[in-house]
DNA sequence: CTCAGGATTCCCGCTCAATGGTAATCCTCC
DNA sequence: GGAGGATTACCATTGAGCGGGAATCCTGAG
């Protein structure tokens, strides 16, 4: 693959230097990076010196480094995920608005949730859903969504695996959990109370692409006692609507209804 | 520097790659691709590979790549961009609800202002300002508020170099510009009547990091015939502080206000 | 002031991964 | 069926990347 000893090419280093950083990491020495990476001191040093000259990484006065503003511009820029925001963005705060409490943008990407936008105040609730975060698919509202919407072959190969029980009302067996894939779909949305924290709950809908597919899954997250949940519906699925037609879905043709099998 | 004729590291033309795609062109076939970074056919394939192979781009359907959900995901975690927007979005949101028009948060990079963040509809009014998107330092109130509390040496380089009169109310002259800049540090924001888009003006405040340096600048634009632009200050000027003090912000010690001469 | 431990930079010979031309193959519309 | 473009396959060449080791620079503790 690479000159390298190890065998691995210039991009997967690469990769192993900006999966050093995280929200809890954002900048460290140059020597930690090394560490963290487990790369040979020298060649870090020289890679990190690359990337400083490409404005990919910066330093900064004490010394340490972190990712640079050129990076997340270009990567925002060029992504699709930022056409995705802005379209959901308006929709998203008029949910906020309405429902007070934390309002997601989820979409599928190996096997879990990657949360791309998040509205709400964390302070009047245990949230753990954050920006770039993931969670599993099977054990929040927006993943439930995903996979219910998700082709047959996929959810097969997914309901294979072992699944954590996170709580009592985890769905784990692979028969029970495509039950209740098949009532979200004819739902329209799905709904858990406290699935990894007890005290919230999430309720998500699905948001269409022109094609038709699932894009991705708009939530609210809710504390658990409030029992008003299904009166949230209806708000999320008028937002969802909007968003998919933003994203030139084309509203829903009669019979085309997805079924997995 | 690298193996190829032209010179140039694989992380040089990682940015090229990347820098290809943007918002008008997130996907697009591997050989445009080649076409639109000048690099050699069989190389763009061949580094475009170990890309997919890291999940940094994906390939679509159609063939077209774009982007990865991988790399938007990396940079964002890692990035310090996100604990900003995290600190100011509630605080915009706010805002937004109040002014309605559009809100923008923006910070100081390369001689420019780049927007990292952006709330409101663009519906109501003509606004330029994208999400990872620049303008000029000096044609912005956003701009003119970072300018203002930069240090005094990159102040002197800025007004240095030739500036563009986008119309008749942008400030070009060095020393009239200079005590402009004076007066928005005095006042505590920077008013700007459409100054690149004419019916659209534009209020800004600056943000403060722990150490007392400006970190971002809060702006909001609205329709330049709504004179009574003073009166959306306060309101800026309270949420700028409240995402501040979320920086560690701990209150401006009096006497310790920046002065750049 | 000195000293220790760590961070950072220099140095340098080895080597194989990256390079990029050419040519073959695969698509996909007309 | 065939023209034009996209993609893959092949391959000889070579210098960029590699990484161990040592020197130097920092910094805070004693």
């Amino acid at each position: 693959m690479a000159n390298s000893a190890s065998g691995e090419s210039i991009i997967g280093r690469f990769v192993k230097i900006v999966s050093a950083f995280d929200d809890r990491h954002t900048s460290m020495t140059v020597a930690e990076l090394g560490r963290r990476t487990g790369l040979p001191v020298t060649t870090t040093y020289r890679l990190v010196n690359d990337l400083l000259a490409e404005r990919l990484l910066e330093r900064e006065p004490g010394g340490d480094v972190h990712i640079g503003t050129r990076m997340w511009e270009l990567v925002s820029r060029g992504s699709k995920m930022l056409g995705l925001r802005e379209a959901a963005l308006p929709f998203m705060e008029d949910v906020q608005a309405v429902v007070q409490h934390s309002t997601t943008l989820g979409i599928l990407d190996s096997d879990e949730v990657l949360y791309i936008e998040r509205l709400g105040s964390d302070k009047t609730i245990v949230d753990i859903t954050k920006i770039a975060g993931r969670l599993p698919l099977h054990a929040t509202s927006s993943g439930l969504v995903l996979l219910a919407h998700a082709p047959a072959a996929y959810q097969d190969s997914f309901l294979a695996r072992p699944l954590t029980k996170f709580t009592e009302t985890t769905l784990t067996e692979p028969s029970l959990l495509r039950r209740h894939l098949a009532e979200i779909r004819q739902r329209g949305f799905a709904a858990m109370p406290g699935v990894i924290v007890p005290e919230s709950s999430g309720i998500a809908v699905p948001v269409f692409g022109p094609d038709n597919s699932v894009r991705a899954a708009l939530s609210v997250v809710v504390p658990r006692n409030e029992e008003n949940t299904p009166a949230r519906v209806p708000v999320l699925m008028a937002a969802a609507r909007g968003i998919s037609r933003a994203l030139g879905w084309r509203g829903e043709l009669k019979g085309t209804l997805r079924q997995s099998h």
